[in-house]
DNA sequence: GCCAACGTTGGC
DNA sequence: GCCAACGTTGGC
Protein backbone atom coordinates (compact mmCIF):
# COMPACT_ATOMS: atom_id res chain seq x y z
CA UNK A 1 0.00 0.00 0.00
CA UNK A 2 1.74 3.28 -1.34
CA UNK A 3 0.90 6.73 -0.51
CA UNK A 4 0.28 9.36 -3.64
CA UNK A 5 0.25 12.91 -4.56
CA UNK A 6 -2.22 13.74 -7.40
CA UNK A 7 -2.40 17.51 -8.95
CA UNK A 8 -5.58 18.42 -11.13
CA UNK A 9 -6.94 21.60 -12.10
CA UNK A 10 -9.74 22.30 -10.26
CA UNK A 11 -11.24 24.47 -13.30
CA UNK A 12 -10.80 20.82 -15.17
CA UNK A 13 -12.07 18.55 -12.33
CA UNK A 14 -11.75 19.68 -8.62
CA UNK A 15 -12.34 17.92 -5.36
CA UNK A 16 -15.68 19.39 -5.42
CA UNK A 17 -16.54 16.92 -8.84
CA UNK A 18 -14.79 13.99 -6.87
CA UNK A 19 -17.27 14.04 -4.63
CA UNK A 20 -20.42 14.73 -5.89
CA UNK A 21 -19.04 11.81 -8.26
CA UNK A 22 -17.53 9.50 -5.67
CA UNK A 23 -14.89 8.03 -8.17
CA UNK A 24 -13.67 9.54 -11.40
CA UNK A 25 -11.32 8.08 -14.37
CA UNK A 26 -7.95 10.01 -13.57
CA UNK A 27 -8.11 10.55 -17.35
CA UNK A 28 -5.61 13.01 -19.65
CA UNK A 29 -2.70 11.35 -18.48
CA UNK A 30 0.05 12.46 -21.05
CA UNK A 31 3.37 11.50 -19.24
CA UNK A 32 5.63 8.58 -19.21
CA UNK A 33 6.96 8.77 -15.75
CA UNK A 34 3.08 9.58 -14.30
CA UNK A 35 1.84 6.32 -16.73
CA UNK A 36 4.25 4.52 -15.42
CA UNK A 37 3.36 5.40 -11.59
CA UNK A 38 -0.09 4.14 -12.44
CA UNK A 39 0.53 1.22 -14.43
CA UNK A 40 3.62 -0.24 -12.10
CA UNK A 41 3.11 0.74 -9.00
CA UNK A 42 -0.86 1.90 -8.04
CA UNK A 43 -2.84 -0.81 -6.47
CA UNK A 44 -6.20 -0.94 -4.90
CA UNK A 45 -6.40 0.60 -1.52
CA UNK A 46 -3.57 3.37 -2.08
CA UNK A 47 -4.29 6.47 -0.76
CA UNK A 48 -3.42 9.97 -2.46
CA UNK A 49 -3.40 13.48 -1.36
CA UNK A 50 -5.85 15.73 -4.03
CA UNK A 51 -3.57 18.36 -4.91
CA UNK A 52 -5.30 21.55 -7.02
CA UNK A 53 -2.89 23.13 -9.27
CA UNK A 54 -2.61 25.85 -12.00
CA UNK A 55 -5.50 28.15 -9.57
CA UNK A 56 -5.61 31.08 -7.73
CA UNK A 57 -4.34 29.32 -3.57
CA UNK A 58 -2.83 25.26 -4.87
CA UNK A 59 -3.04 23.04 -2.18
CA UNK A 60 -3.87 20.08 -0.52
CA UNK A 61 -7.32 19.97 -0.47
CA UNK A 62 -8.72 16.35 0.06
CA UNK A 63 -8.21 12.52 -0.14
CA UNK A 64 -8.71 10.04 -2.19
CA UNK A 65 -7.97 6.25 -2.67
CA UNK A 66 -7.32 4.14 -5.78
CA UNK A 67 -10.39 1.79 -6.71
CA UNK A 68 -9.27 0.60 -10.07
CA UNK A 69 -5.80 -0.19 -10.94
CA UNK A 70 -4.38 0.94 -14.48
CA UNK A 71 -6.64 0.31 -17.69
CA UNK A 72 -6.61 1.99 -21.11
CA UNK A 73 -7.41 5.72 -21.17
CA UNK A 74 -10.62 6.21 -23.68
CA UNK A 75 -9.73 10.00 -24.69
CA UNK A 76 -6.55 8.85 -26.40
CA UNK A 77 -8.97 7.36 -28.86
CA UNK A 78 -11.25 10.19 -29.16
CA UNK A 79 -10.68 12.57 -32.05
CA UNK A 80 -12.90 15.26 -30.27
CA UNK A 81 -10.87 14.93 -26.92
CA UNK A 82 -8.33 17.60 -26.06
CA UNK A 83 -6.47 14.34 -24.78
CA UNK A 84 -6.60 12.80 -28.32
CA UNK A 85 -3.49 11.30 -29.36
CA UNK A 86 -3.11 10.02 -33.04
CA UNK A 87 -0.19 8.02 -32.24
CA UNK A 88 -1.62 5.92 -29.92
CA UNK A 89 -4.05 2.72 -31.25
CA UNK A 90 -6.64 0.46 -29.25
CA UNK A 91 -4.42 -3.08 -30.10
CA UNK A 92 -1.70 -1.25 -28.38
CA UNK A 93 -2.96 1.93 -25.78
CA UNK A 94 -0.14 4.44 -25.31
CA UNK A 95 -2.29 5.89 -22.04
CA UNK A 96 -3.64 4.38 -19.40
CA UNK A 97 -5.42 5.41 -16.13
CA UNK A 98 -6.15 4.36 -12.68
CA UNK A 99 -9.61 5.42 -11.25
CA UNK A 100 -10.26 7.15 -7.57
CA UNK A 101 -12.75 7.43 -5.28
CA UNK A 102 -13.42 10.07 -2.60
CA UNK A 103 -12.48 9.47 0.62
CA UNK A 104 -12.48 13.18 2.37
CA UNK A 105 -11.95 16.68 2.11
CA UNK A 106 -9.62 18.46 3.91
CA UNK A 107 -8.74 22.12 5.16
CA UNK A 108 -7.05 23.81 2.51
CA UNK A 109 -3.39 22.88 2.81
CA UNK A 110 -1.57 25.39 0.56
CA UNK A 111 1.35 25.07 -1.19
CA UNK A 112 3.23 27.77 0.79
CA UNK A 113 2.32 26.40 3.87
CA UNK A 114 4.23 22.97 2.80
CA UNK A 115 7.18 24.30 1.86
CA UNK A 116 6.84 26.26 5.31
CA UNK A 117 7.16 22.36 6.86
CA UNK A 118 11.09 21.24 6.96
CA UNK A 119 9.92 17.66 7.43
CA UNK A 120 8.16 17.94 3.63
CA UNK A 121 11.19 19.52 2.10
CA UNK A 122 12.34 16.95 -0.01
CA UNK A 123 8.62 16.33 -1.14
CA UNK A 124 8.78 16.13 -5.24
CA UNK A 125 6.32 18.88 -5.45
CA UNK A 126 8.15 21.18 -3.73
CA UNK A 127 11.33 21.09 -5.95
CA UNK A 128 11.57 23.79 -8.27
CA UNK A 129 10.80 22.98 -11.89
CA UNK A 130 8.34 19.72 -10.46
CA UNK A 131 5.62 19.04 -13.03
CA UNK A 132 4.79 15.80 -12.62
CA UNK A 133 1.22 14.94 -12.43
CA UNK A 134 1.52 12.32 -10.28
CA UNK A 135 4.42 11.85 -7.12
CA UNK A 136 4.89 9.15 -4.74
CA UNK A 137 4.69 10.60 -1.25
CA UNK A 138 6.85 9.02 1.57
CA UNK A 139 4.98 7.33 4.61
CA UNK A 140 6.62 9.89 6.93
CA UNK A 141 5.63 12.76 5.31
CA UNK A 142 1.98 11.28 4.54
CA UNK A 143 1.73 11.32 8.36
CA UNK A 144 2.82 14.48 8.75
CA UNK A 145 0.64 15.91 6.51
CA UNK A 146 -2.46 14.25 7.79
CA UNK A 147 -1.60 16.37 11.16
CA UNK A 148 -1.99 19.26 9.28
CA UNK A 149 -5.43 18.81 7.89
C1' DG B 1 22.38 9.21 -30.33
C1' DC B 2 22.82 14.25 -30.01
C1' DC B 3 20.76 18.47 -29.28
C1' DA B 4 18.15 22.65 -30.72
C1' DA B 5 13.55 23.98 -31.12
C1' DC B 6 9.24 23.77 -29.48
C1' DG B 7 5.21 23.09 -26.42
C1' DT B 8 3.48 22.61 -21.78
C1' DT B 9 3.28 23.18 -16.83
C1' DG B 10 2.42 25.87 -13.03
C1' DG B 11 3.66 29.36 -9.57
C1' DC B 12 3.73 34.05 -9.22
C1' DG C 1 0.69 37.45 -18.76
C1' DC C 2 5.45 36.19 -17.62
C1' DC C 3 8.95 33.04 -17.47
C1' DA C 4 11.77 29.13 -15.61
C1' DA C 5 11.96 24.38 -15.97
C1' DC C 6 11.19 20.37 -18.15
C1' DG C 7 9.67 16.67 -21.63
C1' DT C 8 9.16 15.59 -26.41
C1' DT C 9 10.11 15.90 -31.21
C1' DG C 10 12.64 15.56 -35.25
C1' DG C 11 16.60 16.70 -38.23
C1' DC C 12 21.06 15.32 -38.76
Amino acid sequence: MRYWLMKSEPEDYSIDDLERDGRAGWTGVRNYQARNFMRDQMSIGDQALFYHSSCAEPGIVGICEVSRPAYPDATQFDRKSKYFDPKSSRDAPRWLHVEVKFVRRTRLVSLAELRGEPALAHMRILQRGNRLSITPVDPAEWKHILKLT
